[in-house]
DNA sequence: TCTGGGGTCCTAGGACCC
DNA sequence: TCTGGGGTCCTAGGACCC
């Protein structure tokens, strides 16, 4: 098994695309008061920025921190090169982020490629064509790999870079003793909830789990989680690289630089999130059985509320419609620091159409208030492809809905017998 | 001046079906 | 009229990953 992480991802796309920037410390993250570093140069991380840390604190470390709002899509142009070198070496590989892999060397084995040598000639590639350095493990299993390729990384130690050695092979002889020496935080799966609860049994490093009943592990971290530790404890690993992980559930939130009060500012960034979520939806051709509005109030309190329909969903009024009515159903106990929306119960669109009823003459449905939910969901979703194939075709400012006008303050065209058009608009637009 | 935004998986309780 | 046990699906919340 391969494990390949790349170097502060994000923060090198960044210096790659501006080389005025090489040798600066420089961020990837929230330039906000609520902000968070997302990744982070090493020359940042000499000063002690890490990533998940707040902005605020990184720049109170490292006062010259160039810190840079993300460009995924950027990002996601590099992780595709990346992919596609991995791929080149086999298919049976698994994509984690934007920034790591897994692989599946066992048949390249088997037809007599060396596998530390294979990841030595990736880790070569990487440098060579697309100037991104990593980190590659090499092991029996996930878990190993994993935790081989981060000692294989560059690390900082009282302010000092130390190179590493970029590629590591954990054979079968060292595995169970550098295993043991680790903390259980080391571990797939274990963070700052289950660290706490297993140090309540005295358990701080992977030896002390060895020799401890699963029954007794559950009763403080649940089955599932009791289970996998007996195992990892034991060097046991049997997750296998899956190739294509369907894509289960995709949102949008966001925090605020300012808490939103009152519902009516609620409702109207529900709108801008349904508009995302749609098109997301859209491009994908997907289509959204469930849909969960989340909130998180200043003191920190989160609730959700969700519903399911008997159908998906993948119309921006749809959506919004259903999530004002679940953001309605939720006590504002306060400030709105967080407000998300996230579509799950996800399946295709069929051919990238859609099914029409048979009995849809007019928009006058009849039946119960599922059913016409459904005929309007069918209308809208025609509606939806037929504008977006207009901006397709014409560009994204050909063609707006009222709704949007609105958004944007200006006069619905409705009272005055149209929109204006033309190139005379006072407003500039077509 | 505490902690973002993209996701996955697990748990527990309740409704419902056979 | 009261009842068991197997199962699925939904909802809400929490932990974790990058």
């Amino acid at each position: 098994m391969l494990h390949v992480d790349l170097d502060a991802f994000f923060a090198s796309v960044e210096v790659l695309d501006d080389p005025s920037l090489a040798g600066r410390p420089v961020a990837v993250g929230g330039a906000g008061e609520r902000g968070v570093i997302a990744s982070a140069s090493y020359e940042a991380r000499r000063y002690g920025v890490r990533s998940a840390m707040s902005t605020a604190l990184a720049r109170r470390l490292c006062p010259s921190l160039v810190v840079l709002p993300g460009r995924f899509e950027r990002y996601g142009e590099y992780s595709r090169r990346f992919h596609g070198l991995v791929a080149e070496l086999t298919p049976v590989y698994e994509p984690l982020g934007l920034d790591e892999v897994f692989a599946d060397l066992r048949s390249l084995a088997r037809l007599g490629v060396e596998p530390v040598e294979a990841a030595h000639g990736l880790r070569r590639r990487l440098l060579d064509e697309l100037s991104l350095r990593s980190g590659i493990g090499v092991a029996r299993n996930k878990l190993f790999a994993k935790l081989a390729s981060k000692a294989a990384k560059p690390r900082v130690e009282g302010g000092r870079l130390l190179e590493g050695e970029g590629v590591v092979w954990v054979d079968a002889a060292t595995e169970e003793r550098w295993l043991a020496t680790l903390p259980v935080r080391a571990l797939w799966g274990v963070g700052p909830a289950t660290a706490a609860k297993l140090e309540r049994l005295g358990l701080r490093a992977v030896r002390d789990l060895r020799g401890v009943s699963a029954a007794t592990l559950a009763r403080s971290v649940g089955p599932s989680m009791a289970a996998t530790l007996v195992a990892f404890a034991a060097g046991e690993d049997d997750r296998e690289v899956v190739t294509d992980r369907p894509l289960k559930s995709l949102g949008h939130e966001e925090t605020f630089a300012r808490s939103l009060v009152g519902r009516e500012a609620l409702a109207d960034a529900l709108r801008t999130q349904a508009g995302v979520v749609a098109r997301t939806l859209r491009e994908r051709d997907l289509l959204a059985r469930t849909l969960t509005v989340l909130v998180r109030f200043d003191d920190g309190a989160q609730v959700s509320r969700s519903q399911t329909l008997g159908y998906g969903l993948d119309d921006e009024g749809a959506l919004v419609e259903l999530a004002e009515a679940l953001a309605g159903s939720i006590e504002l106990a306060g400030s709105v620091r967080l407000l998300g929306l996230h579509a799950s119960g996800l399946r295709a669109r069929a051919g990238g159409g859609v099914q029409l009823r048979l009995d849809l003459g007019t928009s006058a449905h009849e039946g119960p208030p599922e059913e016409r939910a459904e005929a309007r969901q069918v209308e809208r979703a025609a509606l939806r492809d037929a504008i977006d194939e207009v901006r397709r075709r014409f560009g994204r400012d050909a063609l707006a809905t009222a709704g949007e006008l609105s958004e944007d303050g200006v006069e619905v065209a409705t009272q005055r017998g149209g929109y204006p058009v033309g190139p005379e608009d006072p407003r500039g637009r077509r």
